[in-house]
DNA sequence: CTGAAAGCGCTTACAG
DNA sequence: CTGAAAGCGCTTACAG
């Protein structure tokens, strides 16, 4: 009923914007933003439906009417709406991607890795970012939800109960990508990061290192970071005494390179029995080398340094640093290839991932 | 008329959703995703409208009312379907933000400026990257255009002709960030890299070079640093020789360090008389400090170099790196704060912002 | 290949 | 403060 009567007056609309004389008072309660389908198929005179196809699957509309349509769409300047089209199909070209931050450079290309092969596909990247907060998480996931999403990225395998409760009744696949571990919601790719700690351990004590200190940034955040302390550890008990120090400071981008230059001269001082350092990620290694290079600190005679991510510029530095690279855009194409397959109601090769990672061993160990 | 029809049966469909026995076949087209505003309605008791308003607007339900509908929406795990109260309401809380990469830090700056305060006014950013393609940059501007969203905001001011005229005809705000110079199609912020270029060409003329070279990085795409180089040539015209290297490679995040890495031995024996480069960022120049001081070359004494954006790294190389600094994140939050004020109707303080600049001299000129 | 009808899940505009 | 009606601009499901 309610059909035949919209459909009534938006005719009317359609011959007010083709241009033809039409008196008849507007029936519609706001403004008039944009050219709808309407006024195209209108333009076009063809039914609105024939219009929705000639748009999202050109082949099944006769190449009359197709080109008709399509002389309409550009001469009204026609851009459908997708949230129309979005409620009405219940789908979404939309993918939310949620990580803790974009001042790390390792999650921004976890995201370019996603958004390439996201895109590729007609899809686009929704971005959310949490500042490493766990309730901001919960709160994000449930609004992106709300956009229908055909599927969604998260950083992490660890949330509160209701965010993992939340996506896991949201009926849409879900990858969790950065680490592997414990059982995921549903699908996984990255790295153990157990298992990194340990191999930079074996490296420190092959190489002769005896007095390890672990230096993270804001540790209580980064459980990530915890847990190559964690590897670390357990791999020395016994063969090297290991300490942790958990600095604090720099926020945003490059603020870890900041913290690293001040730690070295600290920690040297404080503990001067210490033989190696690893850093939490390659910008505090980078500072720490910056600052030894400034005063004249003998690396690796006096202290070793290692980092962890793998950034080009370990590879410039002089002594260059040992630091275990991580695959990040890897991680993120091949996160959002299984959510992609899955989308498309295929089943992916693997629902669990492990990337792996490898150490580079450099010349400041 | 479909009104009445249609309430009939989303009524019924309620009572199923609540539990309560029924069995009248579904009418529904396709399978139930999530609950609606309407089955949260029946099981509090009252009109769907209420629900709205209490979830919209909770100060205008009386509290007896609204504590039962916020219970109904926690027992049932209500989530609003963004997409049906965007099109009912014409509006979205979604700000498209278009960047010509993520890879660059600079961007991912002005980024989390934004971030933060659109974040803080409840709105949602949705991150476009052209990948320094302005076609790219047309398509993606209308995919989000789709997404009627209340403003947009784009990096640059230089966009193909159909990108300016869509955006000037959506009748939304716009700000486009990063450089100023050119007339805005409506809102701009940024600042002006041919001044920043002719700051440097003071300073380095002030020290004593006369044999200048500008090292830029597919320059072809990133018309920002032919303004610097612009500023820089004009400003010594006359006064000292310039060259322009434009090298090629370096994809990716720190892919510059690579390039400066590579260019600096490159460029010294080509062209043996320069005695200063400044490189269109700082990556670059901090990959060419880190090669001087591998190949044992002295900076500045050799060679000066100098760079562009003002990153931390910049104050922890030996010798410190001179360097232009830019309000990154300034951009990112003026640029934010002036789309907010119009879509609030309210008239920002300013619709063209230059946030200037400050040239940090290191010790590396 | 083309179309008339119905509906997606909300909000606006109008009443009371 | 609360509600019945109508509609947002599309697509699905059913016909022909």
């Amino acid at each position: 009923m309610r059909g035949t009567r919209a459909r009534g007056a938006t005719a009317d609309e359609a011959k007010q914007a083709t241009g033809e004389a039409c008196a008849a008072p507007r029936r519609t309660r706001r403004r008039r933003a944009a050219v709808t389908l309407n006024e195209v198929a209108a333009g076009a005179g063809v039914a609105p439906i024939t219009v929705s196809r000639a748009l999202n699957n050109p082949a099944s509309v006769s190449p009359a009417l197709r080109s008709r349509i399509e002389q309409a769409v550009e001469q009204l300047g026609y851009v459908p709406n997708r949230m129309a089209g979005a409620l009405a199909s219940a789908r979404t070209r939309v993918i939310p991607v949620i990580v803790p931050s974009l001042s790390n450079v390792v999650f921004v290309e976890v995201i370019e890795g996603i958004q390439e092969a996201v895109e590729a596909q007609g899809y686009q990247m929704l971005l959310g970012s949490t500042g490493y907060d766990l309730g901001h998480e919960a709160a994000l996931a449930a609004t992106l939800l709300g956009w229908a999403p055909p599927g969604m990225m998260v950083a992490g395998l660890r949330h509160e109960t209701r965010t993992a409760t939340l996506l896991r009744n949201a009926g849409i696949p879900i990858v969790e990508f950065m680490e592997t571990g414990r059982a995921p919601i549903d699908m996984n790719v990255g790295l153990s990061h157990v298992r990194a700690g340990a191999a930079m351990a074996e490296h420190l004590l092959a190489r002769g290192y005896r007095r390890i200190g672990f230096v993270g940034l804001r540790m209580k955040d980064d459980y990530r970071a915890r847990q190559r302390y964690d590897g670390l550890r357990r791999q020395l008990a016994g063969k090297a005494a290991v300490v942790l120090f958990d600095r604090e400071g720099g926020a945003g981008q490059g603020g870890g390179q900041q913290v690293g230059w001040d730690a070295l001269p600290d920690l040297l001082a404080i503990t001067p029995a210490l033989d190696a350092l690893f850093f939490a990620n390659d910008e505090m290694a980078v500072g720490a080398l910056l600052r030894a290079r400034r005063d004249g600190t003998d690396v690796p005679g006096r202290i070793a340094i290692a980092g962890f991510n793998g950034l080009p510029i370990a590879a410039l530095t002089t002594p260059t640093l040992t630091t275990i690279v991580s695959p990040r855009k890897q991680i993120g194409r091949e996160a959002a290839a299984m959510l992609l397959a899955r989308i498309a109601g295929r089943e992916p090769t693997t629902r669990r991932l492990d990337v792996g990672f490898t150490l580079e061993a450099g010349g400041s160990t």
